[in-house]
DNA sequence: CCTACCGATCGGTAGG
DNA sequence: CCTACCGATCGGTAGG
């Protein structure tokens, strides 16, 4: 029976939020999950909603992180949008829970906190508007592109994993950003030809 | 004061549970949208799982209809794919706070309802695998691609326009269906050359 | 981290 | 569709 740390609380957390959702989450299955009551949390942390904080703002470093990284590249946009694809993808698979819980509940925090989360993930957006806007500035990509909605059906693509991909499955994370750079890279291509549709 | 019926009902939780969740929403809220108590609503349903019930069951009704006519198609692999993301695409948007209950609060129901619902949803995504798999076969699609993750990596990209597609944005739906056929039509060709990446 | 609680809110019912 | 409830569960606190 080892105690358990504020980190331990958070992770699981993350865990049962993503998976019961954050009002389906009672302070006392979290407890239940540790091993402790309910009430016991509350040695740890201060209220429920600071938890859901927590591991919204732990998810938001991330993508954070590699949005500077990819900012900061001065490599080809192609090459770039890559790095962001993988990236993105590694931290979704890295921590699915955090993530999920992220992308799923980021919605129920307060106002406050939930604007913050709102306008980093805006300028984590951004970093893919440059990308693509880049891209086609070189050439590597079509001008009649859109780039807004480029960058929303990519990160749609890319959310839309952590439904469906388990780490211990058939494929891994090598195998399904191939498969995504195969399909945005032709598609993102200034020289194509579209046959049939 | 209009009276409300069952249907009212039905069409204001699923809204309300797509925006706050089926644990975040409250009977008495559902009450309070429409003008009347929560134990009121007894009246009309049986229970708030009852309520989930049927919100998840008209949208999978929806994609089940689309499935069967894609499936009774005889056009080409191409043509019918686009008819998948067209059609995909139109229940995202006729009814929004429907299908955001249906890909977000399936698991929140009874053990029972949600194997029915998951059950339905593997048969729509057979209908992308055989697209998909003709499309490979007459030579359309590249026959290197994994007919499943491809298949998932689509549905990732339409299901994700539901968190950031408004229908009284600067796009209608399309210009959405229009560049996901371009992007998805060139990616997906037996002809085509990555290039950069 | 537990014991022993608290007021508020939950889904739901009986009866009109 | 309301009045008047019900037992259960919620997030959280005081005190050890």
């Amino acid at each position: 029976m080892k105690r358990n740390s504020r980190a331990d609380v958070i992770e699981t957390a993350s865990r049962l939020f993503a998976e019961k959702g954050f009002h389906g989450t009672s302070m006392r299955d979290l407890g239940g999950e540790l091993g402790l009551l309910g009430s016991s949390l509350y040695s740890h942390i201060g209220s429920k909603n600071e938890l859901l904080v927590d591991v919204v703002r732990q998810s938001a470093a991330m993508f954070q992180k590699l949005a500077d990284d990819v900012s900061a590249s001065v490599e080809p946009a192609p090459k770039r949008m890559f790095q962001l694809v993988r990236g993105h993808l590694n931290i979704l698979v890295n921590d699915p829970y955090q993530a999920q819980t992220f992308l799923n509940e980021t919605r129920f925090l307060p106002p406050n906190e939930r604007e913050i989360a709102v306008k980093l993930f805006d300028h984590y957006q951004k970093t893919f508007h440059k990308v693509i806007s880049d891209g086609q500035d070189a050439g590597f990509y079509r001008n009649s592109m859109d780039v807004h909605l480029a960058a929303n059906l990519i990160l749609s693509l890319l959310n839309g994993t952590t439904r469906w991909f388990r780490d211990n499955g058939p494929l891994d994370i090598g195998d399904v950003s191939a498969e995504i750079a195969v399909l945005l890279g032709s598609g993102l291509s200034s020289s194509k030809s579209i046959k049939g549709l």
